[in-house]
DNA sequence: TATGCCTATAGTGTCGACACTTTATATCAA
DNA sequence: TTGATATAAAGTGTCGACACTATAGGCATA
């Protein structure tokens, strides 16, 4: 741990072009700055961000690789647009995915991460209860309280899909439609038995519930979608 | 359907440089060709496959994308080296995700498919009689198998994670420590009561004994694991 | 007037070169 | 002999330019 090392830690923060421009087309994309379907020019984009097509490329490729655009050869790039069917595949993966972190969890999350997430849900009760019903805490809490649990299973793995691809599309996707979950206090209630049956240690159950949770998430939005497509299909006549 | 549709076909089969190379260097390093660790020198590469360090860069992103290379800044890029621990943490997520897909597959396969299914196993039957015992189909048949299930779930986010990333990281590994199954009579039978189970349309059982599947697997892998520590242990002295 | 072809323009794919960082080697001092 | 420092070599990050492809618009023709 000597100089050197701190010397490091400073470079690896001053990362290499592509990462940085990377992450602020990221949030660009997610803010829906840039809207789905949105044609991108590499030569305007570099304009923009001040540097060459090169390191641009590279953040492209990696974009892409968080499925946040969709490239076709000789043709060009565009921000992706989630399809009302893609959103509902996603929180079938989340279903999945999300169980199993919560199943270990549930074992190996620390006692000190659990107070974590009983406090954060104690703040969340505040913000629901100022804002009277409909909270806007949905929008970023909710993803924090799921990623903290993520991070407990310990599994890298889990946290690699779900944090650095799967996440950026639910939150596109919040952005997009503004969709804060129009069930706030039954989602803390479910929030708080996830966590007492992670404290319980009781895996099966924890996965269990997770898993009830997210489904009823998609079948919420499901049902959205069903009146949405109802609706229009009455005014398509 | 005119003759540009035609052109465009086989312009999107004769790929970008990138993808091509991209391709290639995959199949080398999941074949062992590049063993995991090794250090790639761009300029090396590049030379090695006739073309520029633009391309290949673009090829490298992608592999960082598929877990398959890892990138320092200003250090260089180096094959992956899958540790035990990454090894259960990747069968962790298999479970979770095919276990998901199996349950899907079991709503939504065709009966053509599942049809296939059973030829796919017929034909790893045969196989398995002929080697007596130890096989060697489970290498490529066993994910050949479970890629079709995944197929077979209609969900391609599902698809998308298990066959892009996953698989590829699997494969590696088998190639690697030239791990067949230790009992493909016994994953022969668990995989047909899979398929009984789709073929009943029990989507519960179904994601059920897929599960238990790749658990053994896993524990399978676990108990191999602590074998290969505890005399590695022994010799050390 | 509509359709097909041709041209021009914008844009992507690829390349070679330069700047800066990292690493290895050699030299000098203790 | 060992250690650190300075220099050289290799390698990565970045840039600008060129070639080829795709798209749009104008033109001729049916």
């Amino acid at each position: 741990m000597t100089d050197k090392t701190i010397v490091r830690s400073i470079q690896m923060e001053t990362r290499t072009l592509a990462d940085r421009v990377c992450e602020e087309i990221v949030t660009a994309i997610v803010k829906g700055e840039m809207p789905p379907g949105y044609k991108i020019s590499e030569p305007e984009l570099a304009r923009v961000y001040g540097i060459s097509r090169g390191p641009l490329r590279e953040a492209m490729r990696r974009l892409e690789g968080l499925r946040l655009i969709e490239r076709k050869p000789h043709i060009g790039a565009r921000v992706v647009k989630l399809s009302a069917n893609e959103l509902v595949e996603i929180y079938r993966v989340r279903e999945a995915l999300e169980g199993m972190a919560c199943r270990l969890a549930a074992e190996f999350m620390t006692e000190a991460e659990i107070q974590g997430l009983r406090d954060l849900l104690d703040a969340h009760e505040r913000s629901v209860e100022e804002l009277e019903g409909r909270a806007y805490f949905q929008k970023e809490g909710d993803l924090d309280f799921h990623f903290r649990i993520v991070q407990g299973s310990k599994n890298a793995k889990l946290l690699e899909i779900l944090g650095s691809d799967l996440y950026h599309l639910v939150r596109m996707y919040r952005y997009q439609f503004s969709v804060s979950s129009s069930r706030p206090k039954r989602a803390l209630k479910e929030h708080r038995q996830i966590v007492d049956a992670i404290d319980a240690r009781d895996p099966e159950l924890a996965e269990l519930l997770m898993r009830r949770h997210i489904s009823a998430a998609r079948r919420n939005i499901e049902a959205k979608l069903e009146a949405v497509n109802s609706t229009s299909g009455e005014q398509h006549g």
